[in-house]
Order: structure tokens, then sequence, then C-alpha cells
RNA sequence: GCCCGGAUGGCGAAAUUGGUAAACGUUGCGGUCUCAGAAGCCGUUGAGAAUUGUCUCUUGAGAGUUCGAGUCUCUCUUCGGGCACCA
């Protein structure tokens, strides 16, 4: 048979479908090997060309390395909340979660067509609740952690409560908001609760802050520093600009050194790494205290500020001396107490013409010099001169302390400021030349600079921080530009941030309550009063002990909570042993059950309790009828412990009670505890009406679900698009456990991620706050490695080819219906529109297609050249929003996956960026056939012989063993593809058909052309499904000994002809047999060479 | 402005430690097969001379190191990416 791909390829894709052929086992005895993709986010326009492609040579490497033996884990999952699905939700009405489906089916189909290896039992999606519960949790650890300075990593909060208790605020070397802020163990005692959480969200390593945001808009939504590009939204390209908001943050600058350091540990691209240390931006230098000249009176009344000094941060604190002015930010906030009287009008006019301008405007006037005078003054600290201080927007309130000491002989800015205010300019250093410009080198010895004077820049900057150490204002300091990130999106499709808010301040809800779902709302967009659409959601309010009334808790009850106190502190045998025992005794009471009864009668509780008293279909343990708690004993009455639960909590929760559960482990370890949190329960609870029951009669359901008890606000934002994937890859390594993020077996045995594949567009974003959270649950103990992926390749971008239409623009800037062709666009006033790249054909615009393509086109007019209209050509980003996507679908029915796969790989190395061109896909598909015929006679029948093979033929084959190996392993993955094809060039000429041959063949080739080779090498009599593990071709060198080897004969370097020598000779017998050659000798015209250079198995080069 | 990464035939590219530049594929051209097309197959395809076994030039430009440079060094041009009043 010809070549059917079609058939073998689906073939295929089923069997390994139907016999999971790709799952990875999680304990083995074999080393494990961790291949990960970026996982996408599901798009509406599904897979183009570029997608695959990373896909596609991690799957190489995933298959190579089963075939070398290794157990691996190579999983697929989807980035499934975000924007997009939003933005279609708005305009459709279309809940998110369904569009998300859709696309998700759409992205599995492709996928499943182009033949991947992967573990689908492993599937992960950010948006489905069992996932984000998890997602949920991490914020919750981030929460309830600050970090230790002194320990260098994250700490429990609880431990910093008990610090605050004992010692108050001293001896405490924390990351944290205000480290002005002390008290003593007394003081902290003394605050109210609301006032110590206050304090403690300082410290908090997610926090709610009010901090200066970018907002956009148009999206409705705050944005982190790496989603917004030049003034603009990544995502649509909408304006940003700068917004004080109380937001959510993620203390990532903690870990700033971490950050750093750990890049020098893992194996990524140098420009990667170079992008990240530029995105952290430490600064090493000192922070100077700048007193202020007086608080006293100024013309009327007493100004008080609320610091009486000025803080920068400098990196040249040698030049210190040569301050002539200070500059704030527009934004400081001591600006409005700086300004005298004489100066206000001023100031609030500067500020008004800074505050119009936008991010964009500002950064283009960054050549203008502009400013303000406040009127005051600081004391230079090292010589007590008086120092004017400015406003001016070249400061940034974001970064260092929003002020700087001016030095203009030195800083070019400062310079430019001082000339055009008209401020002095300091030399101080000897070899300064600052006539037209400052100059910022640190040659030469100081002068004007006091105890400074005579002293080069090293020794210099050491005195002065001494000196000012030594005067309490200031100290070597190290800055980092990086921020911490906002966490907060006021978006629907999101992760819910496990909050509610009492007394104005957040709470985290329980781990019990743990997801915390999503709520329907009506619409996707923000309330009438400007909440984020969450606040839509009704009857969506905090209850505590209870889930959410609409939306019953999806898993287990109380998993992490168990999952500790198991884990913890009691070994799994003991804990199994326990189950064990309660399951063989449910028929009597178990110690744990008595005395919790012994407990809960009225005399110590206030409330009557019943024992076993059923409700509905359910006998439960202990029911208070007055307050609707029941109180459950675990290990008990069921064996399935989550189904079981579940359904008990939900009915229980139906007919209006309140559901506590404790093991019999916990109420033995610690009954005094146990007894406590029912207390406290039974406190927050209200009584309940008479009515609901009588007596011991049978519960009626309530309706009014907990009428009349405390509600509390959720949290109305969700979390950004980075949350779910900080942490995906532990997921995939555990992905269906319920008690877990993933469990500690699990963590230990597959690590970290072996080999990353994935786009360098996520070097700021998803790549540093992966390894932040990563480090931090690392800390915490709950994962093993410090830096989560190894090595790292990024794949290049496949670019599209756009096709550009011209509009004309009318007198007044409007877009007209008129468009025109390229060759005639610099007569007319146009603006290029990307058009559909599937309606043009070799540049030429198919009109009528165009006019069908969108409504607002239907009556379009054109401006032809010779009658045809002309498209713009660029190469850009392949994106649905660029009209420019080719889609695999279409190669995949015309070529197979195969040849698809191969092709991808062919275009060129794995880390350029290339335009896409379908052109090339020929070749590989006849490579293919070719290969096929090999194993078949004229007659397409299947026909191999067992004869044994030649000396060419295992040449061929040992050749390609070994340069896939090594190409491979360089992920040099186009080179490959040649290679094959001179194999497979070589093998037909040699009219190979030697089984032993070929199926070595099959195996090297397998990884890159699954189906083709699964169906020969079923052909060749193995059974079905072994190729994945079969083990690679050893490969032998000694097959491509040679004997001889053509020396290029060169003469001053320019090679002249070839001469077969004898590998055994030395240089110098190579020599003379060489200069012994008669057409050596012509070439040499009868000259003597001057030196000869013989390089065994290489070269020989004359000099004449 | 600063920091990375590139530049090789018509096109995608290869050359792994300094050692025969352009492998492999594509496009174009010519041929074969065919009623014809498709698919195969064969030849040819860096440039320029010469015209049967030749010669010269050629890796963005220029210099340098070397017996020998696409590869190493310096200067410049240019394209792509990142950062950017960052004190």
């Amino acid at each position: 048979m010809d070549y059917q791909f079609k058939d073998i390829e689906q073939k295929w894709q089923q069997f390994w479908a139907d016999n999971q052929t790709f799952k990875a086992e999680d304990k083995s005895a074999k080393p494990k090997y961790y291949v990960l993709d970026m996982f996408p986010y599901p798009s509406g326009a599904g897979l183009h060309v570029g997608h695959p492609l990373g896909y596609i040579a991690s799957d190489i490497f995933a298959r190579y390395k089963r075939l070398k033996g290794f157990n691996v884990l190579h999983p697929m999952g989807y980035d499934s909340f975000g924007l997009p699905a939003e933005q279609y939700a708005i305009q459709t009405g279309q809940h998110p979660a369904v569009t998300t489906e859709a696309n998700i089916a759409t992205y599995r189909r492709q996928l499943d067509q182009i033949g991947f290896s992967f573990d689908w039992s492993r599937e992960v999606r950010t948006s489905s609740p069992d996932y984000y519960k998890w997602t949920q949790w991490i914020f919750m650890q981030l929460f309830n952690s600050w970090y230790n300075k002194d320990a260098d990593k994250a700490v429990s909060i609880t431990k910093l409560i008990e610090h605050f208790e004992q010692n108050g605020s001293a001896g405490i070397n924390a990351v944290c908001d205000d480290d002005t802020s002390t008290f003593t163990a007394d003081e902290w005692k003394a605050l109210s609760n609301p006032a110590q959480q206050n304090e403690l969200l300082k410290y908090r390593l997610t926090y709610l802050r009010e901090s200066t945001v970018n907002w956009c808009a148009a999206l409705g939504t705050v944005l982190a520093n790496d989603e917004v590009k030049d003034g603009f939204s990544e995502r649509g390209g909408y304006p940003v600009e700068q917004k004080k908001m109380m937001q959510w943050s993620m203390r990532i600058t903690a870990y700033a050194e971490r950050l750093l350091q750990g890049l020098d540990t893992i194996d990524w691209p140098e420009p990667l790494k170079e992008m990240q240390r530029n995105w952290i931006g430490k600064s090493t230098g000192a922070s100077v205290k700048f007193p202020l000249e007086n608080q006293v009176p100024i013309a009327i009344g007493t100004r008080i500020t609320s610091q009486d000094y000025i803080e920068v941060f400098t990196t040249r604190v040698d030049t210190i001396f040569g301050v002539t002015f200070l500059v704030i930010a527009p934004e400081h906030e001591l600006v409005a107490e700086l300004t005298t009287p004489e100066q206000k009008a001023e100031i609030e006019a500067y500020i008004a013409q800074t505050k119009k301008k936008s991010e964009l405007d500002r950064m283009a006037d960054a050549k203008t010099v502009s400013g303000a005078f406040t009127g005051s003054y600081v004391i230079n600290p090292l010589n007590n001169e008086r120092v004017p201080i400015w406003i001016a927007d070249y400061v940034l309130a974001g970064y260092g302390t929003g002020a700087v000491m001016a030095v203009p002989s030195g800083d070019q800015r400062d310079y430019l400021f001082a000339k055009h205010f008209n401020l002095p300019i300091i030399q101080i250093l000897d070899a300064q030349q600052m006539e037209t410009e400052a100059d910022p080198t640190k040659e030469g010895k100081y002068v004007n600079s006091d105890f400074a004077n005579g002293l080069a820049y090293k020794e210099a900057t050491a005195a002065i921080i001494a000196k000012l150490e030594s005067l309490n204002l200031g100290k070597a300091k190290i800055n980092f530009r990086m921020r911490d990130a906002i966490f907060g999106r006021q978006r629907y499709w999101g992760e819910p941030v496990p909050v509610y808010f009492k007394d104005g301040l957040p709470h985290l809800i329980t781990e019990q309550e743990l997801p915390l779902l999503l709520p329907e709302i009506d619409k996707y967009l923000p309330t009438e009063t400007g909440e984020p659409p969450l606040g839509r959601a009704e009857d969506w309010n905090y209850k505590p002990s209870a889930a959410p009334s609409k939306s019953p808790p999806v898993g287990e009850t109380s998993p992490a909570h168990e999952a500790g106190n198991y884990r913890e502190t009691a070994d799994p045998v003991y804990y199994e042993q326990l189950k064990d025992y309660s399951r063989s005794n449910r028929s009597q009471p178990t110690e744990a059950e008595n005395i919790l009864w012994q407990f809960l009668r009225k005399e110590q509780t206030g409330y009557k309790f019943r024992r076993q008293h059923a409700i509905d279909q359910y006998i439960a343990d202990f029911v208070s009828l007055e307050k609707g708690l029941v109180v459950e004993l675990d290990g008990h009455h069921h064996k399935l412990i989550k189904e079981a639960d579940d359904a008990r909590t939900e009915t229980l929760n139906h007919f209006g009670f309140k559901v506590i559960r404790f093991t019999n482990d916990e109420v033995m370890r610690s009954p005094q505890h146990v007894f406590e949190q029912i207390k406290e329960k039974l406190e927050l609870l209200p009584e309940r009406d008479k009515s609901h029951f009588t007596g011991d009669q049978k519960v009626s359901p309530t309706g009014g679900d907990l009428e009349g008890a405390d509600e509390y606000e959720y949290e109305l934002s969700t979390m950004p698009g980075w949350a779910g994937s900080s942490w995906y890859w532990y997921r995939y390594m555990d992905a269906q456990n319920d008690k877990e993020f993933a469990s500690k077996e699990a963590i230990a045995y597959w690590k970290d991620v072996d080999l990353y594949i994935g786009g360098s567009e996520h070097a700021t974003g998803h790549l540093l706050y992966s390894r932040f959270w990563n480090k931090f649950l690392k800390d915490l103990d709950l994962v093993v490695e410090e830096e989560p992926f190894k090595k790292l390749i990024n794949q290049g971008m496949i670019q599209g080819r756009s096709n550009f239409v011209y509009r004309l623009i009318d007198e007044e800037g409007r877009g007209t219906n008129t468009f025109v062709s390229h060759g005639l666009i610099k007569d007319h006033n146009v603006s290029p529109i990307h058009v559909d790249v599937n309606i043009v054909e070799n540049e030429i615009l198919n009109l009528n297609k165009f006019k069908e393509w969108r409504p607002e086109f239907s009556e379009a007019e054109f401006v032809l050249e010779n009658g045809k209209y002309v498209c713009g050509v660029e190469v850009e980003k392949m994106s649905k929003r660029y009209y420019n996507v080719v889609n695999p679908d279409d190669l995949c029915q015309r070529y197979g996956a195969d040849t698809l796969r191969m092709y991808e790989m062919f275009l060129g190395p794995l880390e350029q960026s290339k335009p896409w061109n379908t052109n090339g896909i020929e070749g590989v598909f006849k490579f293919l056939r070719k290969f096929w015929r090999l194993f078949h006679n004229d007659a397409w029948e299947f026909k191999v012989t067992d004869a044994e093979p030649t000396k060419a033929e295992l040449k061929a084959l040992h050749k390609i063993i070994r340069k896939v190996e090594e190409d491979i392993e360089r992920f040099s993955f186009n080179t490959s593809v040649s290679s094959f094809m001179i194999a497979i060039n070589e093998l037909t000429d040699l009219k190979c058909n030697n089984k032993q041959v070929l199926q070595d063949l099959v195996v090297v080739l397998s990884s890159y052309a699954p189906h083709i080779c699964e169906e020969l090498w079923t052909l060749l009599g193995n059974p079905a499904g072994t190729l994945s593990y079969a083990p690679y071709p050893k490969f032998n060198p000694s097959y491509l000994v040679e004997d001889e080897f053509a020396y290029p004969i060169s003469i001053n370097g320019k090679t002249k002809m070839n001469l077969s020598i004898s590998l055994s000779l030395e240089p110098k017998a190579i020599e003379e047999l060489v200069l012994a050659n008669a057409d050596v000798q012509r070439y040499l015209d009868g000259k003597q060479p001057k030196k000869v250079i013989v390089v065994k198995g290489r070269i020989v080069n004359m000099v004449v």
C-alpha cells in the first residue's frame, strides 16, 4: 500500500489514547524526566501553526527520553482564566465557562491530531474549582506568611504575632511596608484587634494597600507592570493611567535578591536571564536623610511636617558635596507641607500640569526640563549647606524614595535642570570636565569635599558612608527597581480571592470553605456604583462557618486541615490503623465520642445537644437544634470519606444546619482546642426560630438560610491571569489529589521541571512569578527545589505574513469607505488596516470576498492600480488580530501530522523567529513517502529481507543514530531532519530493504514521525505499542571508521584539489606523498613550498 | 541612550573545537514518463569569465590575528528583541 497517512495517523492516535501509552508512572525504577510546555490559553481562534512548534520540539524530546529509558512526565493543560473569554462574554452574554469549555474542546482536537505523547490523565485547567481551590489555598499561605530577613525565608505569621506579644517590634528583621513604626509588647497588646490586623498587613506576603496602580479604563481593571507596554495595555492596546487604589499586592520584592541570585544556578537563555535581571533592577548605593531646615513658622502659623527629614537614594553618595538642590517627585507625600505660601500657586500649577500628562506624554517630553521650587530647604548633613527643594517630573514617585539629591556636576539630568533654572554647579573631582555636560566618571581626586578631599572614589565612598552612619543620617543601601506585583483584577473570569471584610479589614475564609466558587452574575460588567462584576452576585456574602449558600463546596470539607494533622504529627501508618480501628468498631462509640459527649452536655456548653439525631436521611453525631449546629466526629460512621461528607454537609446545610467536623485523633490529642472551637461556633451562630423544630420531631427545611446571621462582604476583585500559572507544574505531578495541591511523595519524586519550553514573552511575567511562588513554597517546605525550571528553551515566534488594505482618511481625520491600492498610497492620506490573508492571493485582494468579510466593508470602494487592488505586506506576529493565521488542521488534512511535525522542525533553529511559509512542506512529505517506500517493493507490497546488512548500509544507519542523538541533546531539531533525508537518500541509493537496518531506523525516526514509525514497527512484526518504549539503538563507531580520507590540498589557504590518503599515515609521510604527487607539482609550478601544514584527517596546506 | 541577539544563494537554511562555504529542502530552468495532467524519476540552479575537464570572486562593510577566518579581535552599517528621566 502506498503511504496512507490519514488511516495510519488516526489508527495510532486512537491506539495511544485507548491504551494510555504515555501515562507516566508515579513510582519507577527508571530515572525521572519532566518535559513541560507552557500551557496555552484556549483562545477562540484555536491553534495556529506557531503554537505547536514548541510542543513538537518538547514531544520529540519526551519521546526520545522514553527511548533512552527515562520515566517521562509530559503533561498538558489549559490556562483557562483570562480576559478574552470575559470580553466575549460581555459582548454576547455567553458565560465564560461555556466559551472556555468549547475552546478547550477545539484545542484538544487540534492537539490530538498532531500526535503528541501527552499524559492526558494529568490534565489541569486553571479555571476548574478542583484546581483553583489550591490557587486560593496558596494565596492563603501567602497571606499567613511574612518574610524574615534574618532567616532569609518566609515564616508563618503566627510566629510574628508571638514575637510581638513577647518583645514588641524589637528584634524583628522583616520585609515590611513601614519599618519605622516600632512598638513594645505592651503597646502591641493594647492595640485593638483591627489595629493589630492593620499592622500585620504591612508584613503579610500578600497584602491590601493603597498603591499607585496601572488603571486601564477600557478594560475596567488594574494591570501589573508586565502587562503594560509603553503606556498601553498589552492585551487590547488600550491606554493606561496611573491611579491610587486599594489593591491586593504580592510582596515579590521580598524575594528580589533570591530571584536574582537564582538566575546563576539555572540553564536558561542568557537574554532571558538578562531581562529578569533588568526587571529586578538591583542597584547598590546609599540612602541619605537630609534634615529639613526648619519646621518653624513661615509667614502664618506653624508648619508641622510628618517627618523632619527627606530621605533620598543615590548610587553616587561620593558626590554628596556637589549637591546643590534636592528634587522630589510631584506626587511626593511631603509636597504640600513643604510648599511655602509664596510658592503655592507655582507648585500647584506645576502639579496640575504633570497630572494632565499621560505616561506616554511624560516619556515623550523626557528632554524638556521642567520643575518648580517649593520654597523650602533641607540641610546637607555633611556640610550644613542650605539646599533648596524642587519638584520635577523627572523624579519618579515609584522608585527609591521618590526624592533625589541633585548633583549637576555628575548627573546629566541634574546638570540640565541646574542650567535651566540657574542653580549652582559644584565641581567635586579634580579630573571632572563639565563645561558642556555633566561628567559622571569616577576618575581623579575629590575637591570641594571637606574630609573627602584628595581621596579616590572607593575611599571617599567608604568614608562618606561611615560619616553618615555616625550621624545616623544615612547608610549603605541596596535598591531594587522591581515593585510588588499588583494581584487584584476588577474582572469576573478569574479566581475569587478567599477573603471577606470585617471592620474594613481583610480576613481569610477557612480552608474548609475552599474552594470559594465564582458566583453567577447577570452580566459581566462593573456594577452601577463602579464595583467589579462580582458585586453583581446576589446573596454572595460570607457567613462565618458557612459555605456560600448558592454554591455548595466541591471537594472534601477540610482536606488541608486533615492533611496537616496526619502528615505532620502522626505517621501515616498510625493514621491508617486509626481508620481501620474506627471502621471495625463502627457500632460502638469511640472513646473520642464519649469525651466529646461529656463536654457537649448542657452544663458545659449552655445548649442542649442530642446524640445520634436523625435529620432527613442522616443520623448526625451531635446536634443542637436551638443553634442549628451539627458536630460530626469523622472516622466513625462512613468509609467513603469524601463523597459521603460532601453529600452530608450539603443536605445538612440545606436544612439550615452548620456542620463542624473533627476527627477522633483531634479530640484525643487536644480536647480543649476542640471544645473551644465548638464554643466559638456556638457564639457566632444566632438562635434559630423555634418554629423550625418542636421537640424531637424531624426537622423541616428552613428556607431563609441563616437569616439575621452576621454576613460579611467578600473581596470583589479576582486574581490575575498569572495566579493559576504560577504553580501548575506541581499539579501535574499529582493532578487528582483532593487533599493537597500535590502529595509530598509526588513532589519528592518529580522534584522540578527538567526541560521547559515556551516563549520569551513570559520573561518578566509568568517566569518571574513562578520562580517567586516556587521559592515561597520551598520556604514552607512544601516543595523541594529552590528553582522550578532547571533548563528552559525559548522557541522562536512563528511570525505571520500580514496583508494590509489602506483606508482613505478625509479632511476631518475620519476613515472613509474608500480603499487605496498599495502602490498609490503615497498620494493619499490613508491608514493601514489588516486584512484576512485568506482573501488575498499573491498580494492581490479579492474584492468581493473583502466586501463579504465584514459588514462595515460591504459598500467599500477601491482605488485600483492596473485593475487590481494590491495589498501591503508585513511580517509580524501570527495572531487573530492581524488576520494572518495559518492553522494546522488544513496541513494535517493535506500532508498528515508526521509531515507537519517534521516540517515545523525543518523550518530552522527552534529558538529563532521566522515567518511561516508553507512552500517547503512538500519536501518533507516526499521524504516520508520515500522512507515508506524503503519497506515496500514497486507494487507497494511490504517487503524486507533478513540478510546481513552491508557495510554501506550500516554506515548510513549508524551515522544517523549518532547524529540524531547529538542533535536532540543540543535541541538542534532542524539539522536532524536534514540528516534523516540524507540517510534515506543513501539507503534508497543502496536499494536497502534490510530488516535489521530499517528497524533501527524506525526507532530513531519515531520521536519525529511517530505514526508512520508505529505502523512500520508493527509491519516488521513487533507488538503494537512497544515502539514508544523500545531502546534507542546503540551507536557503534566501528561502522564509521574510514581507511582513507580525501585530503583537501590547498595552497596559501585556497583549496586546489583532493587527494585520498590512508588515515594511518602520519603528517610527515603525508607531506612526502603530497609533494610527490604530479598534480600537486603542477599547482606548485616548480616552486618549493616554504612551509607545509598537515592536520591529520583534516587538511594539507602549503605556503609558497 | 543602555543591554542582548542576528546578518551566509531567488527563498528556509547547514557548516558542532579556526580546517573543502552553501549540506538538506524549496523555487526556477531543462529533460523523461503520459493522450493529457497529477505524482514519480533524471539533470541543473551563488556570481562572473572562459568553454569539456579551467580560472577569478563570494558569508552586511572595513581593518586585524593566523599557514588557514562564516567562525576569533576591533571599528562601522543594519535588522530584531528588551530596558529606559531608575537617581
